[in-house]
RNA sequence: GGGUUUAUAGCUCAGUUGGUUAGAGCGCUACGUUGACAUCGUAGAGGUCGGCAGUUCGAAUCUGCCUAAACCCA
């Protein structure tokens, strides 16, 4: 029920702030986004949990409106909607942070005690932990906030161990000393995929190392030439002829003067570079298969933070490019270095601290893909897990078929530590247990040593990779390690869209399938929606370091979460970067006003003292019929677009029906004849009945002044609220040839204010308006409705008339073969008039020449569809009668002249 | 080097199985506004669909080549 405005003052613009805590506070309240399991089909979606100290970017916008979008609009179609948020401890990212402000305070990490510095690092948690997930709120998140999970916390901490223990005992992991990616800053191994090759100007240094007891020269090329000091060989295709000779001579490396052989292998490119390529098994991992295959010597050259080691007797203590400038200028010295280039190549940077990445032997934990991948791939490819959009299954499944086994392991404190437990130096002795004390008894066992002791066996001091928590989540959030046939798995599981970014498919997606398929034999999620990459104007991804991105929270004080939730969507069609643009938060914001006014006026047409309650009895009127055929489409439409996860164009039609057809047509035409009297109740609750319907469409994109005008439209219970209010419905389109009459009217208006407009009319002045209906059209119909005409032009006379002749220096128009004609004598411009005539002829010809032409073609008559050829006809034929018509009315201005 | 994707109005994008002298929003131009809204209204001007060749009665849509860009992997 809304009164009418003078009780409750409606400010003319909608103060967004005020009403998104007002109803952010009442749906938490009200607990409308807590779910259980029940009779209900489920609707679950896990959040992609970001890090838990990190803070709200462009990103985190776009990817949570997405999720909040189809959540919002599950729970209206009747789900069980289920949004599990949470944060995941981003070992790498939190330990960094946690370091660096160690070090501030004078305290080095290597000064603390593990267990010291875990106290730092969860201070440092609970203060920053959770901010994102309140920020998260700001922008209108429906999360069943009483569920909130941390990647850390103790039961998700165990089931990553037990996830472990249980690989392990089924094979698939297993401890070896592999060329990893080492960052030297983290002074951690890294995975193949939290490296980022970049593309940069490198040198490229020609070096030449002299052959023994001979002054012949062999040169090798390298853009790390500091790597010279751990060469143990040189190697040349044995098909190359320039290097024959050389094969198993021996040559000496500068400055070390080591003396290597030179070996043969078809590993070598002979047009790269200098057809000689230097093999440093310690430090690339080419070099050190072939080390491998040649049984050479691995020497290593670095110590973990990256600085040279003293065991190389040369530039000890040194970092690598430091070490890297002096070989070079050494070399030089020393007649070694021919020459040096320019080239581009690919350096590997890592994700987290953006150092240069060394490869580099060590002894790793890994994860065997191979298996584990088998059914993560096979199930994409055949649509169970369906894809969105459905080109990354390309990338998925090449990634796949290529996998390589994972390094799980961190040198870093930050996270779950490998329940590896050594009782001796030996490669074999350690046993996998969840405590020390499991630990001990299989050591015991393992080492045939009843005498061991928990101090004889030490915990492994790395610890677990964060993804290798991470793609437990869907498991996880639900307990189904902790208690795997509990009630809420059973329910939830799986879960049924995960929305992410296709650059963290194989981090992650990938990973969660692999998991799901491994441990509860089942899917995690039924579908994956990716979506873009924010980015700047300039295609620039957003970024901190940058400093191109808006402050998400500062773009919701400014346009509203609603406002700013549209301006994302309008620009993120599925799967394509998105080129932000505050402009369209601005759009969003001003349709949020546009609403705000429609209602506005809507309330200021009510009279005093008078209550109004929306209606939604059938319709009468054409408009009326018109309205609620629009609205029905438009349902449909929406409907199918979320069943494709094309969110975007949902948002555009209802954007549209509100501002087009509801505002601009159904208000305008419902309103009172008389400019300052207020439209008649009836017609008023009709247009607040419409208006609830389109609240509803709006809710998922616009949750905060929906349901603030939802909640203004009438009294509404805690049960009544539009956030739990169920979709329409949209069983069959309604009002057909109401909908077509009207569109034909509309066109009629249209045509004729573009003759306003053309003839530079005042836009007041009263019209004497003609149509002649075309073959399609019914007069007795049109002069029924006549009052659709008058109310939104200016009218001084209305004729409807299927015989009536062109009158005398009259403006015209023809739209589907009615032709309208607006006399003016006195006013017409004849030339412009004419010009105009001529110009539309020249079209229409030239549309029925095509026309023509093709059906004069024997063979396109022959071969299209009957039905086609039948449509060209009707096409041809209407278009000669325009022609006929418009030559008609030139005639008639020409007589017009004399 | 291998792979994937993309190329449509000034900008950002639609265009479903080949059959429309190619659509939307923004921007632009003109006109307008003393009672919902200048965060507005009405109207208009802009593309021949990256290039070339082919398949077809018919291609923005299919094929090949070329050009350019983006991403992924080595």
């Amino acid at each position: 029920m809304t009164s009418s405005p003078s009780d409750t003052d409606i400010p003319k613009l909608y103060d967004h702030s005020a009403n998104e805590k007002k109803w952010t506070d009442y749906w938490e309240q009200n607990g409308y986004f807590h779910s259980e399991p029940d009779s209900r089909e489920p609707y679950a979606v896990v959040i992609p949990p970001p890090n838990v100290t990190g803070v709200l970017h462009m990103g985190h916008m776009l990817n949570n409106t997405i999720q909040d979008v189809m959540v919002r609009r599950a729970r209206m179609t009747g789900k069980n909607a289920c949004w599990v948020p949470g944060t995941d401890h981003a070992s790498i990212a939190t330990e960094a942070k946690v370091v660096q402000k160690l070090r501030k305070e004078g305290i080095k990490k290597s000064d603390l005690s593990r267990d010291e510095f875990l106290q730092h690092a969860w201070n440092w948690t609970n203060e920053h932990g959770g901010i994102i997930l309140e920020q998260l709120k700001k922008l209108g998140a429906s999360c069943d906030w009483e569920r909130t999970r941390f990647t850390l916390e103790d039961d998700l901490y165990d089931a990553v161990i037990e996830c472990f223990i249980d690989l392990y005992n089924r094979g698939y992991i297993y401890r070896g000393l592999r060329m990893v990616n080492w960052d030297p800053a983290a002074q951690t191994a890294l995975s193949d995929e939290e490296v980022i090759h970049k593309e940069v100007q490198s040198g490229f240094y020609h070096v030449r190392y002299r052959i023994k007891e001979s002054d012949q020269y062999l040169t090798i090329a390298t853009t790390r030439p500091e790597t010279i000091l751990a060469d143990t060989a040189v190697c040349v295709n044995p098909g190359d002829e320039r290097f024959k000779s050389l094969i198993g001579k021996t040559v000496i490396i500068p400055i070390v003067n080591r003396e290597v052989k030179v070996i043969a292998d078809d590993y070598v490119d002979p047009e790269f570079g200098t057809g000689c390529l230097k093999i440093t098994p310690a430090h690339d991992p080419n070099d050190y298969e072939i080390g491998k295959k040649y049984d050479l010597e691995v020497i290593d050259m670095l110590n973990p933070d990256g600085t040279v080691s003293d065991a190389i007797g040369f530039y000890a203590g040194e970092d690598r490019f430091a070490a890297r400038k002096k070989i070079i200028k050494d070399l030089e010295e020393s007649g070694h270095l021919v020459k040096t280039e320019m080239m581009t190549n690919k350096v590997g940077y890592s994700e987290r601290t953006d150092a240069v990445i060394e490869p580099r032997l060590s002894l790793q934990w890994f994860c065997k893909m191979d298996e584990l991948s088998k059914p993560a791939l096979d199930h994409v490819m055949n649509d169970d897990i369906q894809f969105h959009p459905a080109k990354f299954k390309n990338s998925y499944q090449h990634w796949m078929e290529n996998i390589r086994d994972w390094c799980i392991s961190r040198q870093l404190w930050w996270g779950q530590r490998i329940p590896a437990w050594y009782f001796g130096e030996g490669d074999d002795e350690y046993v996998i247990a969840k405590t020390a004390d499991e630990a001990l008894k299989m050591a015991r066992k393992k080492s045939n040593n009843s005498e061991l002791d928990l101090k004889d066996i030490r915990q492994d001091e790395d610890v677990l990779d964060t993804w290798f928590s991470s793609w437990l989540w869907p498991i996880t959030v639900f307990d189904g390690f902790k208690d795997p046939d509990n009630e809420e798995i059973q329910y939830y599981y799986p879960t049924q869209d995960l929305v992410t970014a296709p650059e963290i498919m194989f981090f992650w997606v990938a990973r969660m399938i692999m998991a799901g398929y491994t441990f509860r034999n089942e899917k995690p999620f039924s579908n994956v929606y990716y979506h873009g990459i924010v980015r700047d104007e300039k295609r620039r991804k957003m970024s901190k370091s940058l400093g191109n991105s808006p402050d998400p929270l500062v773009l919701i004080e400014k346009y509203g979460a609603d406002g700013t939730r549209v301006g994302m969507l309008f620009s993120s069609p599925a799967g394509n970067d998105l080129l932000f643009d505050e402009n369209l938060c601005e759009q969003g914001r001003n349709f949020s006003t546009k609403i705000w006014n429609a209602f506005r006026f809507l309330t200021m047409n009510m009279e005093e003292g008078h209550s109004y309650k929306p209606r939604h009895e059938d319709p009468v009127s054409l408009a009326d019929k018109w309205m609620v055929g629009r609205i029905r489409s438009t349902i449909r439409g929406m409907n199918e677009d979320f069943e494709r996860y094309r969110l975007n164009d949902a948002l555009k039609k209802i954007y549209s029906l509100i501002w087009d057809d509801f505002c601009d047509w159904y208000i305008e035409v419902s309103k009172s004849d008389e400019p300052g009297s207020n439209m008649p109740k009836e017609n008023l609750e009709r247009a607040l009945g419409y208006f609830e319907t389109l609240m509803k469409l709006l809710h998922p994109f616009m949750p905060f002044i929906s349901e603030e005008i939802w909640q203004r439209l009438d009294q509404r219970s805690p049960d009544q609220a539009l956030t739990i209010s169920p979709w329409p419905s949209s069983d069959e389109d309604l009002y057909d040839e109401s909908v077509a009459l009207f569109q034909h009217v509309q066109s009629h208006i249209s045509a004729i204010r573009n003759i306003q407009s053309e003839m530079n009319l005042p836009p007041r002045s009263a019209l004497k308006i003609i149509l002649k209906p075309g073959k399609n059209l019914d007069a007795e119909d049109l002069s029924k409705v006549d009052w659709v005409y008058r109310r939104l032009l200016p009218v001084e006379t209305i004729t409807f008339d299927n015989q009536i002749d062109k009158p005398k220096a009259s403006a015209s128009a023809m739209v589907n073969g009615t032709e309208i004609y607006i006399p003016l004598a006195g006013l017409i411009d004849l030339e412009k008039e004419k010009e105009k005539l001529q110009k539309e002829m020249e079209n229409v010809s030239g549309y029925l020449n095509g026309l023509k032409k093709k059906l004069s073609n024997d063979k396109f008559v022959q071969n299209a569809p009957p039905d086609v050829v039948e449509k060209e006809r009707q096409k041809m034929a209407e278009a000669e009668v325009k022609l006929e018509k418009l030559n008609e009315q030139l005639v008639d201005l020409d007589q017009s002249f004399e």
